[in-house]
DNA sequence: ATCAGCATGTAAATGGTTACATGATTAT
DNA sequence: ATAATCATGTAACCATTTACATGCTGAT
């Protein structure tokens, strides 16, 4: 984030906050010790950019620092984890409560829908708020693009639940007719 | 997992690793531990399974922990997680290396690809095995639907970047053309 | 005999969140 | 006046992974 240029850890979070949260969340806890950790290693340097007494300090990389994020950007991916309750409670909706599968399924879509739709009210805001600074053309353009991300997912997602949940009633009403209807 | 039937922490293991994993991945040191909790709370009892000297435990759900398990699987999902680093290495491109931006999409798309293709692989071992047991149904059909889920959603990430890609070096091929060709 | 797979478990470390604490500045 | 927002930071806690330790059983 300091490669865009120099921030403080509050602009670091805030511009996660508003875009990189969906594939990569932060807290201020992880934040301010880490910027420590990246200068003590001098990835980074702090320069004071207090405003009257209210203290700031704004970091930026070295020419290490620099070094480190070109390798970084360049090497192949380690890290995708996905932690989805959602998907979990349809894995054993079956077991637990097989009567309700295809419910489930719908409340799971809608609630990836939901989602979808928070985020394209965030991308709104953002582009009103572009639009507010005039043309000048943002640097962290890149967040849209990622923003845009979280919303095509979030869709794919609510569809794939809903394919999820035909396809369960389906089943249902087969297995129905083939016991008779009983 | 223990709804389905009752099993060994050995076998919640292999269960997660053949399926849930890319979505909710677990460890043993995450499954013995947790075992032990959940008996000491009374949501499972452990049966002794041994096979000759070779101990064995199969932990099964008590009218508690079926109760339990209902409750949590009509409730709305709580945990939604996500952490992609060939994302952000993608939203840092432009920042970092900004003419490898195109070339990085499409590597991460590569990588996706070649996700979907291993999971597809493991979906066709499981088959085989599945027939090879007969035309009896598993019961951990759900397994199944869920890989799926995995190999889709790999597939829809390749294509999102596959199309990133396709769009950012149709912006760069303008710029160019913008500033005469230099 | 030896290796793959079955089976259970723990200790240390890691990565991260939550909650709290403090205070300045700006807008209403 | 007061609320929102800017700004920094820490302590406690939590979930989880990694690495290690141990031993049995069945197949080659």
């Amino acid at each position: 984030m300091l490669a865009a240029k120099p921030r403080s850890g509050y602009e670091i979070k805030q511009l996660v906050d508003t875009s990189a949260r969906f594939f990569w969340a932060a807290s201020y806890g992880q934040i301010y010790p880490e910027l420590k950790r990246l200068e003590d290693a001098g990835f980074i340097t702090g320069a004071d950019a207090s405003q009257g007494n209210r203290q700031r300090t704004v970091f930026k990389l070295t020419a290490k620092g620099k070094r480190a994020a070109k390798e970084w950007i360049e090497s192949p991916p380690q890290v995708f984890e996905l932690r989805d309750e959602g998907l979990l409670q349809l894995f054993f909706a079956g077991s637990i409560d097989p009567v309700r599968t295809a419910e489930i399924a719908r409340e799971r879509a809608a609630s990836a829908t939901a989602t979808a739709a928070e985020l394209r009210a965030l991308q709104d805001e953002l582009d009103r708020k572009h639009e507010a600074d005039g043309t000048e053309y943002s640097p962290d353009a890149g967040s849209l693009t990622v923003l845009r991300y979280g919303i095509e997912m979030n869709e794919w997602i609510g569809e794939w639940f809903e394919r999820a949940a035909t396809e369960l009633e389906r089943d249902t009403s087969r297995a129905v007719a083939a016991s008779g209807g009983r």
